[in-house]
Order: structure tokens, then sequence, then C-alpha cells
DNA sequence: TATGAATGAGCCTTCATTCAT
DNA sequence: CATGAATGAAGGCTCATTCAT
């Protein structure tokens, strides 16, 4: 019955899908510490059933996010064709990072805690987004348009610590502050 | 018996004192919303001992940091007195600043999570620092020194946000990102 | 698998009436603020399990005595028809009300408490046995059997107190107050 | 030093009046069940002056009251010389029965809870009002104007389990309840 | 595979009680 | 005798995780 397989297999699909749909809702409301439960009952279906898929938590976000990541992954060499500068194509893909992040309650402070739980998604981004970020860098550094000695993770760490919003510290402030930090990598020349 | 109290005094000031230090210690450990249980028996108390002198969470965090808070406070005017200029001040100024921040491993999240029972410390923060940080901003914008719209209150919470160290991200990576960060506010004459 | 379904709703009700039978029991013998972790215990399930199934102590309590409430409250009308006088209904169904109340230890207690917690019990009595009280009072007044001025609330509650018994003063005596107060209700015609 | 030890004792004295004045209001606020440490507030005294004078809640219960209590008994024979008739004494004794219960959040409860820790206050107002109030019956008895088999204890009880008020039965519904109940003890001649 | 009832560890908080001074 | 700091048992509640169906 290789059909019914099949079928199962879309309906498995399907119910994964629904998961992380909901599981972005609620990190949105919640943060990324929200109960399983408030996930599951949002996906409308059983807890078990978001342990079978994402045995852990970090297996759970990091799956939310990938998709997202990679986006703003390959935006980097994009934003580099089209621009004038590498520092702009920079600037640029900062603002879709930070947009990215800013969204995201509590995924800054969880990537920042040093979590053990949180190592596939650091790993992911490790892996996804510092390539990304290395290429505007080494551009912006052959144009001689950065301050030497800024690597491409401290950056994405700076950043992604900047974009931790609160009541009193909103998203526009993130992007003022990320702006402003990336004023201060620009080259005086 | 004036002895007497006194020596009953001085006994609960030690238990005072060493509820503070375990709780130091513990927030470092595992950030300030460590069990209130793990800090008593770290401190070799029992927790109504804790609860009895810290009624709140807050409270206990709030007299972990005083001191250093008020430390840092007062170090801006003499900064500013003794710096070249009112830029250069604040420059040190955010240097101590992050030293007392680098160390207090999730005091920076804690401030940055938004929990409204943090809001002692909040308060304490905004009282305190926030003054000292302005009196610097303002001699900068005096001499002109600095680019318009930051505020103190954005400033030293972006700041607090890049002092979230983590294992490929250390206290030297904050600093240099918050360097860099007030590099971007200096203004471009 | 619909029979799975079936097995596994009916096993969950099986858990429900044994935790309704696990209170009742607790009830008994320590009243209504009994721990929740000794209804558990009875119960053989953990709290969890009580949690999940009665949110508040308040619902647990009103599940319990739920039943029996609707139970005494239909018996107003029926007593009415059968009996040859309004008063002589009322009687009666005081008679079931003290029977009612008397074999639970601490729910007249708890009722008389005023605990805020327990409102929704309150809520119950209010809406299922004052109107089945204040039916045979209106005949009784009708009828010209009653003096004026006691509404079923307030005789529903003296009642009610009537009815917490100790080692001296047992549910014959409960039962005899009660009808002595009955008594002292009936219009001296 | 005869004088000093006598000064000693006069201040002993003073504390354990202090304490009880303390308990006897805390009493009023909060019921019988309030902490040792509010009324150790209240009084100015250490909790352990409290657990000094009297080691059991108990008996600050019933030092608290035993002044009370025995003011109301001597209240019998006097009633009882001064009204028209001996149910008329009882009446009015009743009534100041209820006034003292009434304004004593939760020691009507408190009694009715079979709670083994208020076997002396039990005990008191046994040994004291039981016979105070089976002073009147028996005159009731022996003018005819009583029904018969009730005895002081269970009208005591009845009329004190009367007396737990909340916020919808308040101490007009009491004293109203309790004059029902007499009036359903009186002999219907 | 999906379900969700059940479990119980874990944390919070209160307060009766002890005891060194 | 008085004090009140310290203790820790007790109970409330939440939620991650398991597992029988």
């Amino acid at each position: 019955m290789p059909e019914a397989v099949g079928i199962r297999q879309a309906q498995a699909q399907r119910t994964r899908s629904g998961v992380l749909a909901a599981a972005s809702a609620v990190f949105v409301d919640q943060g990324v510490q929200a109960p399983i439960r408030d996930i599951a009952e949002r996906a409308g279906v059983g807890v078990g059933t978001i342990y079978r898929n994402f045995p852990t938590r970090a297996d759970l976000v990091t799956a939310v996010y990938r998709h997202q990541i990679d986006t703003c992954a390959a935006l980097a060499p994009r934003l580099l064709e089209e621009s004038d500068s590498p520092f702009t194509a920079l600037a640029h893909w900062a603002d879709a990072f930070v947009e990215f992040l800013v969204t995201k309650h509590g995924l800054g402070a969880a990537l920042g805690s040093g979590d053990p739980g949180l190592e596939n998604l650091h790993a992911l981004m490790l892996d996804t987004l510092v390539p990304a970020c290395a290429l505007l860098l080494d551009a912006c550094v052959a144009a001689d348009e950065l301050s030497p000695g800024i690597t491409a993770y401290t950056l994405m760490r700076a950043i992604g610590n900047l974009c931790i919003t609160g009541p009193d510290y909103d998203r526009a402030d993130a992007k003022r502050m990320v702006a402003t930090l990336l004023a201060g990598c620009r080259r005086t020349a």
C-alpha cells in the first residue's frame, strides 16, 4: 500500500507544519519559553505529538526559525550585488536581521543565556548566518570601509543582544542602536 | 543588656551579608532567577531567613547590586572633572559600567527580560545610573561631541544588552562592542 | 480507533470519580480545607491530576456536593405536593437538608467561613437551594403559617450553622435544634 | 530585694495585659487563627514573650475571653432577679451571649471545628457558662415556660453556631435567628 | 503515529516554634 | 524574663515529560 504510506506521510508533514506555525505564533506572544501545552493547544494536537516531532524545546525553536534564518542568510549576497557599497549592504542586512530578531520575544535573551539546550539553534545560526555576515564584512574590509578586528560572529552576537527589547526599549530603539553600532564599525577615512 | 543586643544585631548583620554573598555567587552561576532554596543552601540558612530579610526577589537582587550601582553612579561626575573631554569621560564611565555588568552573569539579561518582579531593580538603575549617565551625555552634547537623539536610558540599556556574555562572546568582546557603539555615537565633526 | 478513545475516556472518568470519592472522604475527615496532596494520596493519583480536573479547590468541593445539592433542591416541590401543609413540607425538607449537611463534616463551617475561594459553592447553593427553600417559604407565607421577615437564604444559613456538629453536639442535637428553630418560625395562630 | 521582685512581677503583669489587649484586637480583625507574629507586633513584644505566657494558641484565646465569659456568666442570676419571667431573663441573657460571640470572628467556627487545641476554651465555657445557662433553663422549666429536653450545653452550642456570621449573614441575622430559636423553645401553653 | 491523562519534581511562600543572647 | 532571628515543615501551584491506548 505505497499510496497509504504516502498519505500518512503527507498527514505527518501537515501535522509538523501545523505545530511549527502554532509554535511561531506562541513564541511571538509568550516568548520561546512558552509552555509546550500552550503550543499543542494552539496547534490542535496533543503534547505527545510535539515531543515526537521535536524531542527538545531547542529542536522546536530551531525548526521554527530555520526558514527565516535561511532567508536572511540568502539576503546577504543579493544585497551585496544590489547596493552601492559593501557597507550599505551590511547596513541593510543588519536591518533585516534586526527585523527577524525583534519580534521573537526572548529569543535573543535565550541565545545569550548560554542555555545548553539551545546549542542547536546556536549552531544553526553559526553555520548559516555567520558566513552570510562574513561575506559582507569581508567585502567591507576589501573596500576599506570597516574598522579591523570585528568578526562576523561577534557582530551578530552584539546585534542579537541589542535586539532584546522591553517596555522602555522597543524595536525602534533597537534599530537605532544597531545603526549606531554599525556607524561605530565604519572606518573613518 | 545593650551588649547582648549588639551581638545579636551583629549576628543578624552577618547573616544578611552571608545571604547577599551567597545570592551574588548563585546569581553568577544561575542568573537572578535562581531558586531561593539554592541561595539559602549556599548561605547555610533556611529559606525563611531570606524571606525575612528580602521579602521579594527584587529586594534581594537590588540589595546585591545596590552598592556597586551607587559606586558606578558616583564615578560619573568625578570622571567628568578629571577627563580631557566629556566624551572621554563617557567612554571611561562606560568601561566601568561594563566592568560592573560583565561579571554579573544574568543581570543584563534580567534587566532586559522585562520581568515585572524586577521593577525595583529597574527603578534603582533608573534613579541612580540614568542621571549619572545623563550628566555625561549632556556634557557631551554641550561640547558638541555627541550625535543627537540618544537618551541615557536607551544607551544604558544598549550597553547592558551588549554585556550579556557567553562562551563565544566574552568580556573582551563586550568591551569592544560597547566601545564601537560609543564610537558610533560620537559626532563626526 | 473509537474504542480506544472510549476506553481512555472511561479511564479518565474513573479517575475523576476516584478523585471525587477520595475528596469526599477526606472532607469528612479533615474538612474542605484539607491539603490537596492528601486527597491525591487517598485517590492514588498525582496532585496534577486533581488540578487538571478541578483547577480550584472550590471546583472540587462543588463537584463533590453538586449531585446531593441537586437532589435536595428537587425534593422541595415534591414535598410541597405530598404534604398536608406547606409548613410540614418545609419541616421535612429541612430534615433532608440537615441530613445532607450533617454527614459532611466541615461543609457547614466552610460555608460559614466566608472563605473567598468557596464562592463557587456559595453560588451553587444560592442558585440551587435558595430557590427551593424559597418555594417552601412562600407557600408557608401564603398559608399564613410563617412569621414574616424570614428569608430563604438566612434560614438556610442558620440551618447550615446549626449542623456544625462536634463531640458533644451530634446529628441528633442538630436535628432537634433545627426543628426548634422552625418551630420558632411558625406563626402562632 | 523583695521590692525589685515586685517591680519585675508588675512589669510581667503589664506585659501579659498588653498581649491580651493586642490579641483581643487582632482576633476581632483577623479571627482567632491570626498569626502569632501579628499579635506580637500589635503588642509591641517579641513572639517569644507570647509563647512564654501562653504556650498554646488556645491558652491565649482562653485568656482573652475569660473575663468576658465570666461577666456573661455573672449576668444570668442578675437577669433572673430583675426580669418578669424566667424566659425573659433567658432571652436577655442570650442577647448578651450573642453580643459576645458575634464580634469574635471565627471563634464560633473554631469552637465548632472540634479543634483539639481549643479544649481549654471549650472547658472554660462548659464550666462557666453552662451552669449560668442551666440556671435560667431550670427556672424556665420550673415556671413551665420551656419545652422539655433542651440542655444548656446544646442550646449554647446552637446559639454559638448561629453566631457564625459572614458577608450575607450578619450580626442582625444572627440575633434574629437566635430569637427565633428561643421562640421555638418556648412552651406553647 | 497521535493522543492527552497522569505523574511528580520543583519552586514559591507562610508561619508556628525554638533558642541563643 | 524578653527578644526576635532563624529554622524548616507544610501546602499551593505549574509544567515538562512519559506512556498506555
